[in-house]
RNA sequence: GGGGAGAUGGCAGAGUGGUCUAAUGCACCAGACUGUAAAUCUGGCGGCGAAAGCCUUCGGUGGUUCAAAUCCAUCUCUCCCCA
């Protein structure tokens, strides 16, 4: 009697939203051992806790590892502590800036805890790689480093690109590489996941597995989704994601603002709808009969719903329609007290923070952006009487209401 | 160790003494339109000011000049070639 599912339920399952499995016949091998000694695979997943702020990019690898805590198996987090010092120059074209021992700890900390949305922290197994790789000296670190040859590194597509367009590559950038495929070798790790910018990384883990006598780990890669932009990959510095901590009505506002074709992408990679839905929304796309926005509707509820909950979903329907569809005002918003009955609309749109400074503040009334309970300001030196609230609205979704 | 090139606005990238708040593209903001915060088109995109106007910006510092992103010195950082 296994306690796992049977191993084509297991390989169909882990298959989903994944770019690449290295190899399925090695993952097939691992589901056998871990089906006749019943010890649960060990499934390794490394994260760098420099920037706290987990998207649904970023959910993509992490809802695999859930996956793999759904069919019973061992997920291991790996926080990066030490490797976060170094800096992943993983799918960069510059130098990461190197983290305090401080900053590491606070982030690791915020890491777990957005985690925890997509993760089952019950099994789950966390471990700080600093526990081993701090714990190295740097003899054993030129041992590591002798497993690998500068032409090997130079392969790696960014190292190369960098390379090739004279940007600088800081030595212990190679080490890093080396750093993560020795948490390899510590966890005698299955599986590592990672995204498919992470595939180099993962090769050398097998490598340095093989030299330490352990079986290579099997690589699944996933996607880097795209952001909201629909042309770079989700990222907060490109301000082009979407949360898992946002609210309900920015997590469905920013999924509403994605390009069509990137419909299907988020419907496969940031749900966990099944092949059946998928199929219907690939139909419904491709048939002409059916209105994108409303499948992008449907899109925007599920993710919503994964994050937060089914009704908060149709709360944040109800409240985008009401402000874009009806162009009316939502039901909640920023207050802002200015402390007296008549004010410039000036200073209360700078001194509210709604925009950063006059000048933009004139711009915007200059463009006929801003109104005042429905009533467009056309003067920039119009004075509003607030002694009873009034709505501000500035663009299409920046409202304030103001009361003296 | 020797030689050469370079650092410009969120990013990329022009500009080599005044006409430079600095071309162009991307990103961003707004308006129109729409099926949405999509696409497309139009406008905007340093700060203060009602306006006139003033102030601040081209790696840091100091200098030359009536005038510097542009010239000189120096510092910091980067890249390339040779050894």
């Amino acid at each position: 009697m296994s306690i796992f599912p049977p191993i084509n339920e297991q390989m169909d399952f882990i298959r989903r939203g994944v770019e690449e499995i290295i190899s399925e016949d090695e993952l097939v091998k691992k589901f056998e051992t871990a089906e006749k000694t019943g010890d649960p695979l060990v499934i390794k997943l490394g994260c760098d806790p420099s920037r706290p702020d987990l998207h649904i990019g970023h959910a993509v690898v992490l809802r695999k590892l859930r996956h793999f805590q759904d069919i019973g198996h061992q997920s291991v987090l790996v926080i990066g502590d030490f490797t976060a010092l170094i800096g992943d120059p993983s799918g960069r074209n510059k130098t990461r800036p190197q983290l305090t021992p401080e900053q590491v700890d606070e982030f690791s900390e915020t890491y777990v805890q957005q985690a925890e949305h997509i993760l089952d922290l019950k099994t789950l197994k966390i471990v700080r790689n600093g526990d081993w790789l701090g714990a190295m000296n740097f003899h054993d670190v030129i041992k590591l480093a002798s497993h690998y040859t500068v032409a090997r590194m130079l392969e790696r597509d960014d190292f190369e690109k960098r390379y090739k367009s004279e940007t600088p590559i800081s030595i212990h950038e190679f080490l890093y590489p080396l750093a993560q495929a020795m948490d390899s070798v510590e966890l005698n790790a299955d599986v590592e996941l990672g995204g498919t910018d992470q595939k180099f990384n993962l090769l050398v883990g097998r490598d340095l597995q093989k030299d330490h006598g352990q079986g290579p780990q099997v690589v699944i890669t996933t996607p880097l989704l795209e952001g909201t932009d629909g042309i770079q990959k989700m990222s907060k510095s490109y301000d082009n994601y979407i949360g898992i901590t946002d609210p309900p009505s920015e997590i469905y506002g920013r999924t509403m603002s994605i390009p069509d074709d990137l419909i299907i992408r988020y419907f496969e990679f940031a749900t966990d709808v099944d092949s059946t839905v998928l199929k219907d929304v690939q139909t419904k796309l491709s048939d002409g009969k059916t209105n994108p926005r409303d499948l992008k509707r449907q899109l925007a509820r599920e993710i919503v719903s994964l994050y937060h909950s089914d009704e908060l979903a149709l709360e944040a329907e109800a409240e985008f329609d009401r402000i874009f569809i009806e162009s009316d005002v939502p039901d909640k918003m920023e207050e802002w007290s200015t402390g007296a009955a008549e004010v410039t609309i000036l200073s209360i749109m700078c001194d509210s923070g709604l925009v950063p400074s006059k000048r933009e503040a004139r711009r915007l009334i200059d463009q006929g952006a801003v109104t005042v309970d429905g009533e467009k300001v056309l003067d920039i030196t119009e004075n509003i009487n607030v002694s009873s609230p009034v709505v501000l609205k500035v663009g299409k979704r920046r409202f304030l209401r103001v009361s003296a």
